[in-house]
DNA sequence: AGCGTCAACTCAAACGTTTGCGTAAAAATT
DNA sequence: AATTTTTACGCAAACGTTTGAGTTGACGCT
């Protein structure tokens, strides 16, 4: 169905002129008179011609739209982050098309897999954390589909990358904890295999060691879903408030992760930050009002998006193939509240 | 850029048979041989051949897509409803286009627009607290735009609609204030004109008069923004706070209203519920970790965005035009904590 | 007058499919 | 054996746009 019947043919009749014509007067070719120009435009304007997006996209051989790929579009990170691209996209006349991985490879295979059947010109994505192989996404860049990563992004591919501070907002909180007084510093992240996670981890092992302090495997807690799957979540938890000496702060290393900690915590009457202190990336804004207000690391999720979508289109864009990649890299701001209060006083 | 390099007619070419014929075959068409379509589609799966979806949308003047206006994205509640709708679609082929109008009257329409630019075969929407005029769905839907509503409808269109028992969850939650010995229960929603702050506003009014209770405008303040401007909510706050007798406890119609309530009710040092009782729509999954706990009216939001995709395919697949609407009303479920704990004890 | 130049336009092919119609050969019917 | 019917395929137009290659007529130059 067409709901804007005019097409540049019927121009073409009613102003008795070619279809070539008017699609050049429309385009504002120098082949065509002013005169002419303005006659089509302005009966085109008073009609509301819109060119169909459709035979412009099969004749241009691109879409006008990106994809995106996030483990789950209800977080508050990544809905940010698509706040950021959306508004970025479409203020350069571009549409995105948004997938959820779940965290789980397969349905990343499958998404990627949609997008480009969709004829997506460039795709956005932050890999699941189950994704250890990259195999399907380099071999689409090398098809000449342009990419950027963000978040999570992958080593094994070249391209612009936007990520965060991990390893310095992991080692700022780590440190914050052990400036209030907080000696046993427990770390719940997602998959080992995850960008995020390496550089996360390096942050707080980093402040550890900068102390002295030993880094005991035992709590380092490893979350292959990311803290979707919340049985997974509990048993890290469960094993952490067991192992000896119990941790007496934990410093969790994603959104999800972070708020079903706190979750969980409360479910099983540990008093935070008495029994044990914690502090998470975490892009809520209720950490203000959350029981006990939550020091947080926070991303700039929606300058993640913009940049990342900012990159992509520039690539697009671009009329030689691009080879010099960036790779962003924007703060982390640690907010301090009470669910890290010191433990002096 | 195309990345599936293989088209119709590099298999037509290689097989020695015409582009129609493989076409056809790929189709499954009666005409063809089942020992030609078995070649063909052996060929097609083995070469990894994709239907171009550009040149089947120009064809077939469909384009698999439907289009998404919001308010916000980021929002706990849309993010939910959209996380369904994305699962509907995707299940059935389809892909969808998440806009944002941010409760504005000028970027809904734009929005719009630039949807049916795209020709999306359909529009999931809820409309802007601003909006007040539907001339621009209306226009659409008489040139044969299927348009399905949910969350805020419009009364003024027909077709099919997916909302809560609005009516209901506020009667429910008000009750239960009254109930828990609150008196003077204020009400703070969105703009006049919505639909679901008329419905609310009701089921509001409906239990204070059951129990003989007095309505006192004064107690009711509208948001035009819905809670996306922190002032205007403030100013509605602090009028509230300082009617006389003061409120001892809020009703909130909203998700952003009811956090940004909360959060401003933390700045002033207003005790949740000792000082005013909260009770708010809202589908944060933090209700529980919140300080206190947030009695909230929840609504099933994947649901709703999951139904009204459905419908909506309904109408895009129906063979003959729709003219019997459905409107359905799902359930709201109420979860007492103890931002309205009983003043009683 | 004969020539080239240029402006302003038209033609027609192309993008990758789908589909109604035409047709040759094979099969079935007389 | 002559015919109709069926099967299996090819042809070509169409969807709406873009674009390089013509075409036409007006104009200026020698």
């Amino acid at each position: 169905m067409n709901f804007d019947a005019i097409t540049i043919r019927d121009i073409a009749r009613e102003l008795h002129l070619s279809v070539s014509t008017v699609s050049k007067a429309l385009r504002d070719s120098y082949e065509i008179s002013e005169k002419t120009k303005k006659l089509v435009m302005e009966f085109a304007q008073k009609h509301n011609y819109r060119p169909n997006p459709m035979a412009q996209s099969l004749k241009k051989g691109h879409s006008k739209s990106i994809g995106i790929v996030v483990s789950s579009i209800d977080n508050q990170f990544f809905s940010q982050v698509i706040n950021g691209m959306e508004s970025e996209a479409y203020s350069q006349g571009y549409n995105v098309i948004i997938t959820q991985s779940h965290e789980s490879y397969d349905l990343e295979v499958q998404n990627v897999g949609h997008l480009i059947h969709r004829a997506i010109d460039g795709l956005l994505i932050s890999i699941a954390t189950e994704t250890a192989d990259v195999e399907h996404l380099r071999r689409l860049q090398q098809q000449g589909l342009p990419i950027v990563f963000f978040d999570r992004v992958s080593t094994e591919i070249e391209t612009h990358k936007v990520i965060v501070d991990n390893l310095g907002g992991a080692y700022q909180a780590t440190t914050h904890l052990l400036d209030s007084g907080y000696k046993n510093i427990a770390h719940i992240t997602s998959s080992v295999t995850s960008s995020v996670t390496k550089q996360r981890l390096e942050g707080y092992v980093n402040a550890l060691v900068e102390r002295g302090i030993e880094v005991k495997e035992r709590y380092i807690k490893y979350c292959l879903h990311g803290g979707l799957n919340l049985d997974e979540l509990e048993q890290a938890v469960d094993e952490l408030l067991a192992s000896e000496p119990r941790p007496d702060a934990i410093l969790t290393a994603s959104d999800r992760i972070t708020t079903s900690t706190m979750t969980l915590l409360h479910r099983k009457n540990i008093r935070i930050p008495q029994d044990v202190a914690l502090v998470g990336f975490s892009n809520t804004v209720l950490a203000d009002v959350l029981n006990p207000s939550l020091t947080s690391v926070h991303q700039p999720a929606f300058e993640i998006g913009r940049k990342a979508t900012e990159m992509l289109l520039s690539i697009i864009n671009s009329k030689r193939p691009v080879t010099e990649f960036e790779n962003v890299i924007l703060p982390t701001e640690l907010f301090i509240r009470s669910s890290s209060a010191s433990k002096h006083k």
